[in-house]
DNA sequence: ATATATTTTTAGGCTAGTCTAAATTTTTTA
DNA sequence: TAAAAAATTTAGACTAGCCTAAAAATATAT
């Protein structure tokens, strides 16, 4: 049996909001992110415990079943290799790909997946630095440090975001902040934890505690 | 107002049936197109009529508005780019696109399409020979011959398939009758209208009436 | 021109996914 | 640990898209 589009991003969605660890997700927190209300999560829960894709008591809130992740990993799979495509191929800016990649995940062929990953060279990272699972469902998250961690004077590699909303990654553009790119923290003020940043042995600007949060970096 | 996934294939599907001199679709014609019944046919006409996409009276038959000619003209567009994308960029058969394009069809935006179109170079045909709409939504059908209408000893180019079945596309693959072919019509039989006809100068093969009758050609 | 056959519409009902309002369970606070 | 607050589920209802069965309109055949 076929999951639907719904399905699908409800268990895409208990996935990110359940994390590395694989923790209980809570109704209200579904209904905040599939933009529905908690009574209609509570429908759709039973519904996915019926068919085997996650463990779900009554008020204790769900997990992913083995089944249900594996369906998730490939739904995330398909959304990034097509943000890659997008970017890659098509020319588009790494802040206008996610809706439409939120439409493209779900589009139903296997061997549509590996042929576009086959053309895109097995891409590894998608256009935020998020990790692509590979063809058999493995998905390595990399353990990449937040800016906020970094000390004065360390160089260190931007790596990815967590914010992915085009705002954020328009203002990172306008600040010539782009993967990859080298990143020196020459002050951190201790008032408001904003910082100056060196990008690229280059100018060095101010970014805000909110910045700095949201970035994922590497020491060299 | 959007239009659903459902919308957008009744629309394509009254285009389609209605052809050239926009004639008046059946009811029965369109459940038979969409494997529905009837009445549900009705509940959408009525629905499309609203929202002043078809002209519907009831028994009379309906035909695309203005509007939903656009409609429809777009959806094709979106298929059949796609079409092109899956085979030139992804590597697979003209008998394998069309489900795929069937779903990547309906994504919606109008940025994509474009780009889509673009990265592809502005191919003026799809796979099987079908003419891809430009962006301003202007069609021309090219007048093709049937094969049928060849007489022998004429030559003639493969322009197109009117069967789009895969099992039809993948007889032509091993006959290796493809797009861009030189056909010579050598022989017809009298007695069933089968045919003899060389290919590309080199071999000479028997094709059924029912073959001949799903082949467009063009005389060079 | 009437009877018969065919086509189309209407009536009533089903499922998926959503909603609001009310009931219930769990958690927090005093 | 009992009362209050918060979270969750249940109850009942709505729309889109589909169904079957019956009624109505149109087309065909005598
Ligand atoms: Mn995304
Ligand atoms: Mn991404
Ligand atoms: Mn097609
Ligand atoms: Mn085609």
């Amino acid at each position: 049996m076929q999951n639907s589009f719904t399905e699908e991003n409800y268990l895409k969605i208990i996935h990110a909001l359940s994390g590395r660890d694989g923790l209980e997700v809570s109704t209200n927190a579904l209904a905040e992110s599939t933009s529905t209300r908690a009574a209609s999560v509570t429908d759709m829960l039973r519904k996915l415990a019926d068919k085997g894709l996650i463990h779900y008591k009554k008020y204790q809130g769900v997990t992913l079943t083995e089944s249900g992740e594996r369906v998730a990993i490939k739904v995330i799979r398909k959304h990034r290799l097509w943000e890659v495509f997008l970017v890659e191929k098509l020319g588009f800016g790494w802040d206008e790909v996610h809706d439409i990649a939120e439409e493209l995940e779900h589009i139903p062929s296997e061997v549509l997946v590996e042929k576009l990953d086959a053309f895109l060279g097995h891409p590894k990272f998608d256009p935020h630095g998020d990790p692509i699972p590979d063809a058999k469902g493995n998905l390595t998250e990399p353990d990449y440090l937040i800016l906020t961690d970094v000390q004065v004077s360390e160089k260190v590699l931007m790596m990815g975001v967590l914010d992915h909303a085009p705002s954020f990654l328009q203002h990172l553009d306008r600040s010539g902040i782009t993967l990859g790119a080298v990143i020196e923290v020459k002050e951190i003020n201790e008032y408001d934890k904003s910082a100056s940043v060196q990008i690229n042995g280059g100018p060095t600007l101010f970014i805000s505690l909110e910045v700095s949060k949201n970035l994922l970096v590497q020491r060299r």
